[in-house]
DNA sequence: AGCGCTTACGAAAGCGCTTTCACACTCGTC
DNA sequence: GACGAGTGTGAAAGCGCTTTCGTAAGCGCT
């Protein structure tokens, strides 16, 4: 067997049912025009040579790719992948395949992404994720965005708002106003927050939202440590550590999402210290092991998967105004792992 | 601003840098026969145009298609998404696209995304995840990868053995010996078994482990119940509340993998059991939440990460003789969630 | 029998790119 | 000062497909 005979085209069907390339075609596509017969035959002869049409001839030659992108900043993280099998859903049912990316948090990488996706000439882009604060990042992808749109292109974003593209944004600001004030109403006012990159957009509007609730006690942010590391389980581990070490005195710990509030558990069993009946730990997301920890962790749920796929069907709808959606919803997950201030 | 132009396309580039396709197409390339002076002349325009190539007409003229395609049974889950992260890795080291599909554990899906891959001609296909019992299945994607192969596609699959490809795999059966060993080590003999659904090879190949341990003891799987349900957490739940009903007197059960172990705690932590005191509970896998749990979970590490990248790395060397390759390393990590049997 | 009308199919153009081949040039050489 | 060897560039073929347009056959009708 020859080693790398290339793979069978449509002509080497249409030669071997006996018609031409356009009859081929149209068999295959089930388009009309073509006897049922000779339709059936063709489709035959397809299936035994075993030929798979060329999408890149495909989309060269006729246009949409059915294809369409995804680009989150980090796969493993389950609220990237709960995302993800929202946009895989809706994608699924409209018979189009997702391409997925990974920026790994990295914004020049990102932009690469995206042009990456643009090279496949995907219909749409997808990307979940906070946004940079950097307003020169920012810029360089909304021209690249924008000029894909311009060609027809659909985009979407989760979670940013600076792009002149539709957009889901998550209840950011009301969550951390909720689980602010659920921490504050079981008596707690030493509390430490523990943050991601100062550069993420998330972070800014989930700080507000506490920022919100403090005020209404008649506090500030100013008043409290917030310590930025990283928005991951490591980086909460290690703002865990710090914390504790600076300001031994707090009874609550808020994590801005529930990847850092697990490192923060991790950090607290280590040292032996009782959740909640020293420390109170709150998260953000709801990820699905949220429930399963030990304490089971409070945390504000966002509806991951619906705005997954909420993001995608907005980027499928027939171009029109801009379609700009807030309020996704949220809601308190009040668990084991916070509660009322004790004395010390 | 026209609403809806098309992208602009090299001869664009060409007709505004003065010079010709071929010209364009070299300098844009980077290959060699261009004075300098010209190139850099042509990636100026590019880039004030917003130039960006069309991958298809690339790929259709050119050759290879610089992405590569992974199918993972479920996206959501930590031991793929850690594959995923493995195989990211390599490929963004080599400049290649991964495309990522996921077959949601549907054998027929797998085959529709096998096919998808190929008409996308990705260089390489990794499948990760383990194969289906059912021949008829095995077979069918058998014969369309061997076609790819043929083709010059290359392919690789993480942990199934039947196919004609280069495979890696996993060490699930010797995983099965030492956490088995180890639950028997403890003086455990009423064990419970939750496993995943019959048709995946990695059940079948795990429980040959746990039954080699249990006949160094002079049991067999026959004495014990095993229990099939699915490979998630909610399997896991709902497993090991039909096997808390169905055998009372079991005081240790192993999951099959870590999600079904989740699960499990989660039961026993609402039903009130003390895990280890009352019941011992393992997993498979060490995902990174394992750890994390309260009792952190004992369970056997597989090197998902490396899996993933050697995957791509060897479906990516020149052709050559088979080189499946077994062995891919396991440590027992032994942690608070099982314990010695104690009287009741 | 001749007319238009529909229907089934084929020839060929073209999607945007890469690459081969041929064609000017400019040198250094005998 | 004519020669071959380089060097930089362009014309054109072709990758595998879809689609438009044209044509031939089949039909009912006058």
């Amino acid at each position: 067997m020859a080693k790398s005979r290339s793979a069978p085209r449509l002509a080497d069907v249409a030669e071997r049912a006996g018609v031409s390339l356009a009859t081929a075609s149209r068999s295959l596509a089930g388009r009309e025009g073509v006897s049922e017969s000779v339709a059936a035959h063709v489709r035959e002869v397809a299936l035994q040579i075993g030929y798979v049409a060329n999408v890149h001839a495909r989309t060269l030659a006729g246009g949409a790719t059915s294809t369409v992108g995804l680009i989150v900043h980090e796969i493993g993280d389950p609220y990237f992948s709960e995302i993800a099998s929202g946009v895989l859903g809706v994608a699924t049912e409209r018979g189009l395949t997702v391409q997925i990316c990974h920026s790994g948090r990295d914004p020049g990488n990102e932009l690469h992404q995206i042009r990456t996706l643009i090279a496949h000439r995907t219909d749409a882009i997808v990307i979940a994720g906070s946004g940079y604060t950097d307003p020169a990042l920012q810029e360089e992808s909304d021209r690249v965005l924008t000029a894909f749109q311009e060609t027809g292109g659909r985009v979407a974003v989760i979670g940013r708002h600076h792009l002149s593209v539709d957009a889901v944004l998550p209840d950011n600001k009301p969550a951390g106003e909720v689980i602010g004030a659920h921490v504050l109403s079981l008596g707690h006012r030493r509390i430490g927050i523990l943050a991601g990159s100062p550069l993420l957009t998330t972070v800014a509007d989930r700080l507000a939202g506490i920022e919100a609730a403090l005020h209404a006690e008649g506090l500030s942010l100013d008043d409290i440590p917030v310590l930025h590391t990283e928005f991951t389980r490591d980086g909460g581990h290690a703002g865990a550590e710090e914390l504790l070490r600076e300001h031994p005195d707090l009874t609550a710990i808020i994590a801005l999402n529930d990847a850092m509030a697990i490192g923060v558990l991790s950090v607290l069993r280590k040292h032996g210290v009782a959740v909640p009946g020293q420390i109170s730990v709150a998260g953000f997301d709801d990820v699905a092991v949220a429930a399963d920890l030990a304490p089971s962790l409070t945390t504000v749920k966002l509806p991951m998967v619906e705005m997954g796929a909420a993001a995608l069907t907005m980027a499928l709808k027939p171009a029109s105004a801009r379609r700009r959606r807030k309020g996704t919803g949220h809601q308190l997950m009040a668990r084991d792992s916070t509660g009322p201030v004790r004395a010390r």
